[in-house]
DNA sequence: GCGTTTATCAAACGAATGTTTGAAACATAA
DNA sequence: TTATGTTTCAAACATTCGTTTGATAAACGC
């Protein structure tokens, strides 16, 4: 293995090291440690731990916005007009995910795993810096999702695509050990874009599911 | 507001903060003087830390498994023989998380936040805890699950039960803030009910979705 | 060559953490 | 009341944490 430099050996090893024990488990005297590099290099390159984290996602979600935008472009110019299915959407967003090189050296789902992290661990300001960095491109993507399901109602497809949301991070982000459970238990290899080409129709198939009708409870115990 | 007793008060508190903020993000002088009691009550009246994690968890999760088992039960004998269809397991499931009397003063949207953490903040004692706890009542569900849907072959049927947890996991998991954006954006108040109740159409949907056909690749860049 | 910037290092700092201690307060029963 | 067991409390303990410091080394421009 050839040897990187201090400030990448630094993010791998720190993407690692969070993607299994979260941000507040990991010490910066592990990650410096493990990535043979002195205590106080963080603090010199990234300036405190906050903006090691938030490098982390840098390194991987700015080219990876980068091209999903420009398959967007591409996507909406193939449909000049027209409405674009939904399906169509949902596939621009995971080959994007599944072709895009990875500016890392440990494996993509090591980094889904990270990404699902971020959504669940509250974590104040790693919420706001995403929102503030990302948050156009989302909203870009969930305009697309809106045309592309006009026939629901707005609130049922607010729900619903937190639903998709849900579906993806969460497999994902546990990738790893499902992968190795599958594999023990049905002798097959999976690869990650095999999982994602089963997720598309789940999740495809949920967004079109017939609408509920909510029954009111008779007492109200809860808001 | 009636006060309780400190070790009910120091449960109360501590759940809330966790689902708020994380485990490790909590300190046990953060929980203590907001539940008003001595620093050392913690370690007097549960051991640990960690053992105060388990008991927020154990508080909950023992009466729901107990009666989820019961659930359970009813159904299969409902069904003396019959095949069981999904929705009716799933309905199950859901009906028993809603109509449980909540043993704690909070939410029970502040309990489901935590069971996602649960499960995606690693905390290996935690995964170790809950495996050995909850384990068995887990795997009855699954093969509950399994039984209602016996067209799907089993490794198309394995990853979308993980489709499925995800959703509600991760829906959950961020429930309160969902249901704020909810009740900005489309000017209704929603209840937890009120988001199972659309979560059930989008799984069982996703269930039943047709089987996709994998395309291999032409060049093996993963694994 | 020399001067200046950049990077690395061991050591220490101050703050915060989980836990323990031993005394005080309280409750219960003989 | 006295004796005994339980609970509360302020204080301290031992670690661990992120960060800073000042010295040393390496790299670069001229």
């Amino acid at each position: 293995m050839a040897q990187l430099d201090t400030v990448s050996r630094i993010l791998d090893t720190a993407e690692m090291l969070f993607a299994e024990k979260g941000f507040a488990e990991t010490s910066l005297r592990t990650i410096t440690s493990k990535a043979k590099v002195n205590l106080a290099a963080v603090n010199y390159h990234f300036g405190s731990k906050k903006a090691l984290i938030q490098a982390v996602f840098a390194r991987y979600l700015d080219p990876f916005s980068k091209r999903f935008n420009e398959e967007m472009d591409l996507l909406e110019s193939r449909h000049q007009g027209q409405s674009i299915p939904l399906n169509a959407v949902l596939e621009t967003l995971t080959t994007t995910v599944i072709t895009m090189p990875s500016p890392t050296r440990n494996g993509l789902s090591v980094f889904m795993r990270l990404l699902g992290l971020a959504y669940t661990q509250a974590q104040g300001h790693m919420r706001r810096y995403l929102q503030e960095q990302y948050g156009s491109i989302f909203y870009r993507f969930t305009s697309m999702v809106r045309s592309a399901s006009s026939d629901l109602p707005d609130v049922e497809r607010f729900w619903r695509l937190h639903f998709m949301l849900g579906s993806a991070v969460f497999t994902m982000s546990s990738l790893d050990a499902l992968k190795d459970i599958a594999e023990q238990d049905f002798n097959e290899q999976t690869r990650v874009r095999d999982v994602v080409q089963r997720l598309i129709p789940f999740v495809s198939a949920g967004m079109s599911a017939p609408i509920p009708e909510l029954i009111p409870s008779e007492h109200q115990d809860d808001a």
